[in-house]
DNA sequence: ATCATTCCGTAATGATCATTCTCGAATAAA
DNA sequence: TTTATTCGAGAATGATCATTACGGAATGAT
């Protein structure tokens, strides 16, 4: 039952890369979409070994939104490793568009389509999509306030709504991305914002 | 069969009302995430009168989906109704927040927790919701057509990218809900929204 | 070569899914 | 009252759901 022991017969399968399957057909397809024989097709594993190595469907659709917070994810990370607040906005919207106007992934965002709304007895995916989302946010504000210390964000601003602003927006984003817009249409929109927030956009710099 | 005949046995429910708890429980869970014998136990009648009176679960869904938009959804309509552009983008988001942050319906937006994502043979249902997005989008646009006919509109803006722009911020509203913020949260959040557009807000008129 | 251990494949589990069949009950027209 | 018609309730349909039991296959250690 315990796993990464040397003996007995060795996996015939990546377990990442495994892993990696079940992530994007739960982004596609989101929490109840995705049946255990959907993701067994997919990644190529029988039930059993899905079981043996991931644990129940819940188990492994919180692997999976590890994995996309770890991986595709980072695109946020790397925009809060940005210096200034301003270069730091400007990256958080054009690495979103690149997200999600990208062709490598399902074009919207794994917390939203992973599980918005669900029946009563998948709650739990429904409050681990809530929870990243809300984790998200406060990362965010972090972001905010080291802004505010550093001079770059005017006392005047409230952070909280702030904050708030701004993920509406980004999620405003990947709602539209869920639309169909392309990435251009994205890289447009994205660009009204920053200008109302006051932010030079990259072609002006 | 066909209903609305005066003949045989009446029916010891009243449509309208029926329908109304079928929409709440598909704006609450989702089409996947709320099965028949939920809607039957909600609605008080049993499967087989629903699928007499209703036709089978897409077809429900399809109805809820329409009553959604005659009723509750009327929101859109009589800010659209407003005369100057000024005035209505104000009710857009003010009406927005009364929307998603009372507390007669669910807290987010029916076109998105009724179906973002969701597995290959429910996919008729994604497609409604597709659909009536894309549609208040197209709606969104002829306001604001009408409104630079109006003179009330700068050329220089690009109706397309505002319009993308405008739905991508009430859908942005929509997540925040869903996210938990309050109403008065939802009412700061859609004020920031206004001042960026250059709108003025209720309490500055 | 034997053995413990781990994995794979098959097939089953009971539950729930949407949907329909059957039949008695209730009503309007005759 | 008879008859045609519609409805309600319950049970049954086959399919799919997540999950697991079982037995053979493949490995490392001895």
């Amino acid at each position: 039952m315990r796993p990464s022991n040397k003996l007995g017969r060795p996996a015939a399968f990546d377990k990442d890369a495994a892993l990696d399957v079940a992530m994007r057909l739960f982004w596609e397809r989101g929490y109840e979409g995705t049946s255990m024989a959907d993701l067994s097709h997919a990644m190529g594993i029988h039930p059993s070994s899905i079981y043996a190595a991931f644990g129940d469907k819940q188990a492994l659709f919180a692997l999976a939104a590890k994995r996309y917070l770890e991986v595709p994810g980072q695109y946020m990370v790397r925009a809060l490793a940005e210096p200034t607040f301003e270069t730091f906005v400007q990256a958080a919207f054009y690495n979103t568009v690149e997200f999600l106007g990208g062709k490598e992934y399902p074009a919207s965002c794994f917390t939203l389509t992973g599980s918005l709304s669900c029946g009563v007895d998948t709650e739990p995916a429904k409050a681990l999509m809530l929870d990243i989302r809300l984790r998200n946010e406060a990362v965010l504000k972090g972001r905010l306030l080291k802004a505010r210390r550093a001079g770059e964000f005017s006392k005047e601003e409230n952070i909280d709504d702030y904050t708030r602003y701004l993920s509406s927006l980004l999620s405003g984003l990947a709602v539209q991305a869920a639309n169909g817009s392309t990435r251009a249409q994205l890289k447009r929109t994205a660009e009204l914002a920053l200008r109302h927030l006051g932010i030079r956009v990259r072609s002006e710099v």
